[in-house]
DNA sequence: TTGAAAGCGCTAACAA
DNA sequence: TTGTTAGCGCTTTCAA
């Protein structure tokens, strides 16, 4: 239970004034001082026990060397590879991360953002963004550097980080068109997020470049980005008179949950049906028939969104892309097959 | 580009003192105020916007409304339920929280443990606890309250919350063993954990209990909890003289490495050997044949550990129980059969 | 019930 | 090269 030491108390032990203790402790000031001072003066800190309190130099320096990351659900697999790739950068430059959740709530998301600027974070990424920016302005009109990452904010001039949605609908539209499939349909993501109508918008124009003739009952909307949602969807598609071959789903959950469908109908993919994902997420692998995906690199996409912001904290006025796309790749597995003569 | 509005500027707008406008602002002293000021204020204070700013009151108050966690790796899909549970309860207490990755490494440990204190949180949770309580001695001896959950440190007095590691090697053995099998192995954890020590000592003397009589080479060490290590661990257990029916694993990971390794060499789980894993991770009841496992219950683990902290944080002289020790449950899927007869 | 004043620990002009 | 001084925004005695 030993009370945290202060500069003042190395002050007193070294015999000099506290702010040339500040000095000799911080790297950018240390060259004003005698290297014999900054050696003593170091020394007694170490001895001692000395560590900065942050909470004071915030105070003055008005830098908390904090961000703060909003993503809608950390025990989503999608998310934490994020994390992981801004905190490699982040730790690098000496800064730390709160982590809140927004459970893709619109409330949560405006109280989480209000924590964050109470603790007065250098900068914010955002994970979780909604089509609404309405919240993000405040943030914006407060200077602080925000970046989103994995979604954008409809045509803000918020910067982004995003994975290349479009390509990767394409690559599994070829793939499946590739593979002879004409009577494709998709299984979107929840309207509201940027990646699920930057997917559907993809497939829309590309089926219709590859001259796909396709009924508005191709589409399937689901609510939410899982297996549940998924498989109702796929229930749709199949209950209609209007037959498919494949199903391109806007994520691997949702895929997940359509092969579950397909197969409690008694039918099999690929045989029967193809399904592709998209994301890529862990152990799709060891999971039959093995999920034809888009592989995203998420970690990535963190690494480069910390860059950015690290970029706007630095330099308020920087010019920074207003989007970043980072490339997408087709994963091949066992999920799509010619479809069967019929 | 708004600068934020502080209780002077309040004070100046409604024409009372700065401590009067703390006051009205603050629950717990607003009824030393005349309802009228309170309410006056209160307005001012919403109209202007304005944001208490958490640094200036934390150098006060010596609070920071933070607390730190600590965790070995956020993609672990083990430890994002624990960061939920806690969030849940520290979140609706007020409380912001610092997540920082130890990848397991010592060096790091200690220099985020450094980060967390700099910060000034008022709390931790450590998930990433190794045997060597070193570290954690440090906080301790600040007076921080802190506890681990997941692992315990050896034999220190730090609260912990943990799953009952013994009770579930229990299970998934005597499930084993009423399936029929007698030549049963271990492939363990690595020893520097304290989860991986005590499902290798409840292995031995349940073993021992049930009268089973196992070499040692019946027991195999893992150096991580990752499927390639379970994959070489097995395949150390296959190439020896003495022929297990069954393995049981330390955990989810190494028991889908010790099921491929099966395939690989041509035996199939469970007719040849059956598996068991611990932890039950996500999509297990979809990878075939579908791992037989212990199930625990990580976000409740989180959940207790933020009440054991706030309450430790709330009076430092308060008893908190050493360990708080989480049921488990035996899941029962594919990987065990009864033993082939040879 | 409200105001005045001090100070948390630190940094940064300014002075010497 | 070092010291002096002021003050970041807030809370909290103490006094009125």
């Amino acid at each position: 239970m030993t009370k945290p030491i202060t500069l003042k108390d190395i002050a007193r032990e070294t015999g000099v004034h506290v702010s040339t203790v500040s000095r000799a402790l911080d790297n950018d000031s240390r060259h004003f001082l005698t290297p014999e001072v900054v050696e003593r003066v170091r020394k007694a800190a170490d001895e001692m026990g000395y560590r900065r309190n942050r909470m004071a130099s915030s105070l003055r320096t008005k830098k908390t060397m904090t961000i703060g990351l909003l993503i809608p659900d950390i025990t989503n697999t999608l998310f934490p590879p994020i994390v992981r790739g801004l905190e490699r950068v982040l730790e690098e430059a000496g800064y730390a991360s709160i982590i809140v959740n927004t459970d893709d709530l619109a409330d949560r998301e405006s109280r989480l953002i209000n924590v964050l600027l109470e603790r007065g974070v250098d900068g914010i990424v955002d994970a979780a963004a909604s089509q609404d920016e309405a919240r993000l302005k405040i943030v914006e009109k407060q200077g602080l550097p925000i970046v989103t990452v994995n979604r954008q904010v409809g045509n803000s001039s918020i910067p982004s980080v995003v994975n290349d949605d479009t390509e990767g609908v394409r690559l599994a539209l070829h793939h499946l068109y590739e593979a002879g499939h004409r009577k494709i349909a998709h299984i979107a993501g929840p309207q509201k997020l940027s990646t699920s109508i930057a997917r559907l918008e993809a497939f829309n124009s590309e089926t219709k470049k590859l001259g796909l003739d396709l009924p508005t009952s191709a589409m399937a909307m689901s609510a939410h980005f899982d297996e549940d949602e998924g498989q109702r969807c796929t229930g749709e598609l199949l209950d209609q008179d209007w037959k498919c071959t494949a199903i391109l789903c806007a994520n691997d959950r949702l895929a997940l949950g359509a092969i579950a469908e397909i197969r409690r109908r008694g039918l099999s993919c690929p045989e029967d049906i193809s399904v592709t994902g998209f994301n890529d997420i862990p152990f799709l692998d060891l999971i039959p028939p093995g999920l034809t995906t888009i592989r995203v690199q998420q970690e990535a996409i963190g690494r480069l969104a910390a860059e950015l912001l690290l970029k706007m904290i630095k330099d308020k006025t920087a010019t920074v892309p207003r989007t970043t796309i980072l490339p997408v790749q087709l994963i091949e597995r066992g999920s799509v097959a010619p479809p069967r003569i019929r």
